[in-house]
DNA sequence: ACCCAGGGTCATA
DNA sequence: TATGACCATGGG
């Protein structure tokens, strides 16, 4: 994968997805903070579930680690929505803790980023994807987030042919766009989502959908012509 | 009745 | 190092 690639890539999504505003949030007050929130409680859920367990954190109080850590022992029964919510219940919580020892985002902006994500990485429930997410949306860092989606359509595009190495690929993306602002990949991994979402889902491993085909929106790719089809 | 979702940890071998 | 089990709810 070389630079050229990449942005060939990422001009084609945003010229069919347009501009994604990432991250969602519903806190006025505080949307960094409820970012990192839902990006523990998004881990292997879908987003509707963690809206609907963020609606119901926020009927309940404000959205402070202070308040998070008070609920205790209840916490997982308010984000019951959110698919395993004991377990997440207990990394928010963690995450709060981690927070307030390390002075919150006053203290924590200050940070080198890579001393930041291993941190990050450091609380039990925040793995390599959980922490890079958090950086892009919450910290304002360039970094790019290798999801099982990146890995999908890179693979599916002929981008990539390696094993699914979290670092490896992030590394290898990171590579070959260079120099970049945050805002480069809050959009690139946000519109990566939202092509995913629409035509290369997990259960159509031919990707009869996807952006190889001419009725996709990204039928006019200059990437090669899949095998066996004519040109 | 499945498979999947904006993952990560832990126990095995 | 590399799989597999597990978490657990709701949508397609």
């Amino acid at each position: 994968m070389d630079a050229r690639q990449l942005d060939g890539l990422y001009a084609r999504l945003w010229r069919a997805y347009g501009p994604q505003n990432w991250w969602p949030t519903t806190d006025v007050d505080n949307p960094r903070f409820e970012i990192l929130i839902g990006a523990v409680l998004t881990q292997h859920t879908a987003w509707t579930q963690v809206e609907k367990a963020i609606a119901t954190l926020r009927a309940a109080g404000p959205m402070t680690p202070d308040a998070l850590l008070a609920y205790g022992q209840q916490l997982p029964e308010l984000i019951r929505e959110a698919g395993p919510h004991n377990i997440k219940a207990k990394r928010l919580q963690t995450l709060c803790r981690w927070f307030v020892d390390n002075g919150g985002f006053e203290v924590l902006d200050a940070r080198a980023t890579g001393d930041l994500r291993a941190a990050l990485k450091s609380c039990r429930g925040i793995g390599p994807e959980t922490a890079d997410a958090i950086l892009v949306y919450a910290f304002d860092r360039p970094q790019f987030i290798a999801d099982a989606y990146a890995f999908r359509i890179f693979e599916r595009l002929g981008l990539w042919s390696a094993p699914r190495h979290y670092e490896s690929l992030r590394e290898c993306v990171e590579q070959a766009a260079g120099p970049r602002d945050s805002q480069h990949f809050n959009e690139l991994h946000a519109l990566l989502v939202a092509h995913a979402k629409r035509c290369c889902r997990k259960r159509v491993p031919a990707c009869l959908e996807c952006c190889l085909y001419d009725r996709c929106a990204f039928a006019a790719s200059q990437h090669a012509p899949r095998p066996g089809r004519a040109t």
